[in-house]
DNA sequence: ACTGAAAGTAAGCCGTTACTTGCATGTAAG
DNA sequence: CTTACATGCAAGTAACGGCTTACTTTCAGT
């Protein structure tokens, strides 16, 4: 039947859009000569001019169909243990992303030659940036923060308290390995440290014992003037 | 005299140079064809050749002689406004680092081929880090940190907010162009943003009015089990 | 006037790269 | 068995890119 043809045509057209992945992860557009690639993904070069018809083509296909997209469990919609749900998170984005050095890092590069390609590599980070704040409203709701610091916890350093932390975990996937002494703390202990920094930059206070299961209604920091929004600029 | 001959061959040297890291920053190495670069420059692409022998050896020369050196003024020895400071400090930076952004985008995607690069673009930063963290110990020297806080000052987390504070500015400089909802405080309030929220984290208290020019000596600070330096790994 | 360093001009060599064309092979559907 | 489709192979083309050779021009110092 025609399938069988079809299955195999995708599964060449398959291989070839991961190994051109890792060919332009390693070497960038102009070095992802389509010889490589197609001796890559154990194919021959002309197969690779059938598929895709040229090689911008090919590569826009890789930015469009490839991992960029997120694989990272979302926050829990009920914050119970702030630190170690945040720890999780951004340990699993920080591999996420140390998973994806190469190919993030190309692309950013050559972003101002292909400018189409910014959407593709800055979906993520900012869809993660969006989920933290909408976290931190959530923690806000549920009365975990401390509101009455003596300086105020205004919303311009909330978002920067966002932004230090989700530049922190991407700078350190992207980073660690190439200049180590810029990360003194080892890799397993990093992400925990940034999340205690975070909660006591936004003054977060663990729950007193016995206020177990905090619902949203009988907190008082409802009605604090800071609201948060992860679409509103400030 | 022999001098003029020695200045014009540096005039036309600078200028190879500057032209070279131009395009280098823009199209990568690669993309940086000896002939792009001589019409770049204003020069014959055999001059090119005269001077630096192979394009190699010019784009070396790029890198170990262009601007990824330092020149952004220290940290004050004596913190005497904290937040102005480090604002200032970190609003140098950033302007510093994205008028490098091209170049250090390319070096960065590059360092996978060209590994003898890594400490040309890791020494600013890791050295700036280094310029952080001895003004945080200075700041505990002169009794301005808060070092009675419920959850305590660990080593690890003063580390974490160091490389928070340097991975948020140069992040903001690397990506705010290109994905700005990641960064929605304005950018000239970014800075100041990131070291109040640096500040928070560790501690900072604002000196007691009257407690003008404070003297390492009197500080009981000193005495606290928590010791930083900048060349110390945690 | 002569010398010699620095720069330019013209031309080319040789390998690489994107992409094409033409032809043969295998294989499954009808 | 035929048809159609997917793939492979051989060869080639036009352009580009690093680099060289052989020669000329410019111009300060002697």
């Amino acid at each position: 039947m025609c399938l069988q043809y079809s299955e195999a045509m995708q599964d060449n057209r398959a291989r070839i859009l991961e190994a051109a992945a890792r060919v332009y992860a390693q070497y960038g557009y102009r070095g992802a000569t389509t010889r490589r690639i197609a001796e890559a993904a154990g194919v021959n070069e002309i197969t690779v001019f059938r598929h895709f018809g040229n090689k911008g083509t090919l590569l826009d296909c890789v930015a469009h169909e490839c991992g960029l997209s997120e694989s990272v469990p979302p926050l829990p919609s009920r914050p119970a243990d702030p630190e170690s749900e945040l720890t999780a998170w951004i340990q699993a984005r920080m591999a996420h992303n140390r998973g994806l050095r190469q190919l993030i890092l190309q692309t950013m590069s050559e972003l101002q030659a292909r400018p189409d390609m910014a959407p593709c590599v800055g979906h993520g980070p900012i869809d993660a940036a969006n989920q933290l704040r909408d976290y931190v409203v959530r923690l806000r709701r549920f009365g975990l923060l401390d509101v009455a610091q003596p300086t105020g916890l205004r919303p311009l350093e909330v978002n920067a308290a966002v932004a230090m932390l989700m530049s922190a975990s991407f700078t350190d996937a992207m980073s660690r390995e190439m200049m180590p002494e810029m990360f003194p703390s080892p890799a397993e202990k990093a992400a925990g440290a940034y999340v205690r920094v975070f909660l006591r930059a936004i003054g977060y206070r663990a729950p007193q014992t016995g206020t177990s299961d905090p619902s949203p209604t009988d907190s008082p920091a409802r009605k604090v003037r800071v609201s948060l929004s992860s679409s509103t600029s400030i």
